[in-house]
DNA sequence: TAAATCTTTATAATTTTTTTAAAAAGATTT
DNA sequence: AAATCTTTTTAAAAAAATTATAAAGATTTA
């Protein structure tokens, strides 16, 4: 069954289509790829044959005759690994072809900066996968997601996670895994999912914050993600803003991040409780199973007053941030992601203060301010949506 | 001779590429327009015979047959009007088809904020034209260029130049011209034009830098200017850095403009001047005849002391805004230009401290700050080729 | 210096794809 | 319930892109 390079590529196109948008009819997937409908007929045809593709059934009436629509074959056996790592611990998924959860969630706690990360790493990927009965051969591949800086066509991480033996990164899980293996940036995976599967669907002009131990930015440029001309681009959370002067991680003072990273308010939080104040959070902190950042989080939720100062004051300066970025990217909207969004609605008041306080009313009124909804689901997804898009289903 | 919308459409790319790149034989314009050589051979043929495109013989030996060469015919008449307005002056020009100067610069002083401004425009180019002996017929189009927000689809100048019957701009300049008339913000063309006629030529991703009354910005995000999603992206002179409490003619504090504007510059050297500092400028601001900014220029050009360390200051200050915009955006390069770029290499010392101290060194030296050519040519070029990019040619 | 080889451009033949047209299916209106 | 209107689906015609071939010119080699 020889098809051409370009064939390959529409039949590809057509996969990716359904895998964003789940159900689309023939003139829409044409719509979508630019290509004729008889060229997609004719290749939806083949891909129904291959297994790839199943009839859903009739589209609801737009007063013509209903259309008919397609998706992706949930019960075609190929599968896509998902791994969504942050600095203390990593997830994984299975996904299948219709984006079903074939293997829950795993954790494996792993320190992004210990020497044995990336051995440690692949062992807890294969055991997964050996244990859930897939076969190598079924599955399409690895996307991992990461915190540092990435090149993602060289598949290095410059930060951290650089394996013992001196090669590249994916080159070694792809070795180890036996399977093709994807890395990207978290933060612009983020981007990506808000992008593809959440709140900045179909959205042209975007900004994605991940808010978490850092704060992490993913920009939407004409529809597409934005890395810069050397895959640098977004990185908001070391823009000279601080008025501290608390020196950062980078090595340099007046960072952004001094004031909002997670691990920051966290810290805050604990010298206030040194200090006397009364919280929630003391109790909270005593239950070692969860990492600080996810009670303090929770305390957030609880409307405890302590917590919701912290939060606030790390938002004003975060809001602060963003009122340059909407000067500069003039985005139509700016997601709110990332583990840090679980605090929720707690967070608008002060960036939109912030935002009113720095911004020319004029361009402000443009950009509305949005929370994700997919928030720990985000990396996962466009994880697996990574080796999608790298695949070539044949 | 009725052509399909297509083949119009085929007819002008070819067109806009020969205008951007001078020569080009058939293969290059394939590449560049991505269709077959036997379809652009035809156009081609066709567009000779309407005399729009000559042979211009053979492009050097690259080792086998040597190609033909074509470009735009500068006897074939028809013209195009460029205009650039600042606050204070308005040029006009006139180009053919192979950008050469057909009527060379005229200058109208005209304050962009008067009542009548407009009127005054419209008559300006309508005697200037007169002049020529061009007949309209014979115009592709008006393009011009101005400070202020500018939305270019609607053709409206929201901070200036409002005709006085409530029309929109465009609409006005073309009834009153009886051409058509494109608009567009001064720093965007003088973006466009250092990506297409530029030290920015062929890179992706640059910023470019309108030093002048203002500081401008014109962003070239994945090889195209990017607008943002109302048309207000890079308000770059707004974004809240400064250490002064100073009050912007925006209505807020602490924005960039209130250090770097040239009008700034002037205003600290007349109050040193005043002080009693010693300086060649207190002879050169005599001379009315030009303004005291390019008198400035002039003494910093000239190396006196005090201009070069009141442009230095303001200097710096861009150079922080600027460590910013790598951090965002990652550029390959970014090109100061404008008025204020005159002063050329006296620039760049005090930037690229500033970008070193701000900025991430692993960031900051994938970018490299280069000096534009262009300078004044620069707004007038592209204004020609807004005119070029809207015309269709039949 | 001339023949042979190698590159690249230009033209022709074939295949692919798109466009246009026609038919079929289904909803809505009269 | 028939007629009209929409929209999808299939078929025929037109356009464009590939591929193959020929021509032109430069470079190498004898």
């Amino acid at each position: 069954m020889t098809v051409s390079a370009k064939g390959q590529q529409l039949r590809a196109d057509i996969i990716k289509q359904l895998y964003y948008r789940k159900t689309l009819s023939l003139t829409e997937i044409s719509k979508r790829t630019k290509k004729s409908l008889p060229l997609i007929t004719a290749t939806v045809n083949m891909l129904i044959k291959e297994q790839y593709i199943i009839e859903q059934g009739l589209a609801p009436s737009t007063g013509g005759r209903r259309a008919q629509t397609f998706l992706l074959n949930p019960k075609k056996e190929k599968y896509v690994v998902a791994v969504a790592m942050d600095q203390l611990t990593t997830r994984m998924v299975v996904y299948n072809l219709a984006q079903e959860v074939v293997m829950p969630v795993k954790n494996l706690d792993l320190d992004i900066q210990d020497q044995d990360a990336v051995a440690k790493l692949s062992q807890f990927i294969n055991q997964q996968i050996r244990a859930t009965g897939i076969t190598k051969n079924q599955i399409l591949g690895v996307g991992i997601g990461m915190p540092g800086f990435v090149n993602i066509t060289e598949g290095i991480n410059y930060s951290c996670l650089k394996p013992a033996d001196g090669t590249n990164l994916r080159q070694y899980m792809a070795l180890a895994l036996d399977l093709p293996v994807h890395i990207d940036n978290d933060s612009s995976l983020i981007a990506l999912a808000e992008l593809n599967f959440g709140v900045a669907r179909d959205q042209k002009d975007v900004l994605v914050v991940n808010i978490g131990w850092g704060t992490g930015l993913g920009m939407v440029v004409n529809g597409s993600l934005y890395r810069g001309s050397s895959g640098y681009a977004g990185e908001f959370s070391h823009i000279p803003l601080s008025k501290t002067s608390n020196l950062c991680s980078c090595g340099k003072v007046g960072c952004l991040e001094v004031d909002t990273s997670l691990l920051v308010m966290v810290a805050n939080a604990e010298k206030a409780l040194a200090e006397g104040s009364v919280s929630i959070m003391s109790e909270l902190f005593k239950d070692e199973q969860k990492h600080k950042a996810d009670h303090f989080l929770d305390a957030v939720v609880k409307r405890d007053p302590l917590a919701v100062a912290i939060l606030s004051d790390a938002a004003f300066q975060i809001g602060k941030g963003l009122a340059t970025l909407i000067h500069i990217m003039n985005p139509e909207s700016i997601v709110l992601s990332g583990r840090g969004a679980k605090a929720g609605k707690m967070l608008l008041p002060a960036i939109e203060q912030a935002i009113n306080e720095f911004c020319i009313p004029r361009i402000a009124e443009k950009t509305t301010i949005v929370l994700s909804k997919l928030i720990d689901d985000a990396e996962l997804m466009a994880s697996a949506s990574l080796v999608i898009e790298h695949s070539f289903f044949n």
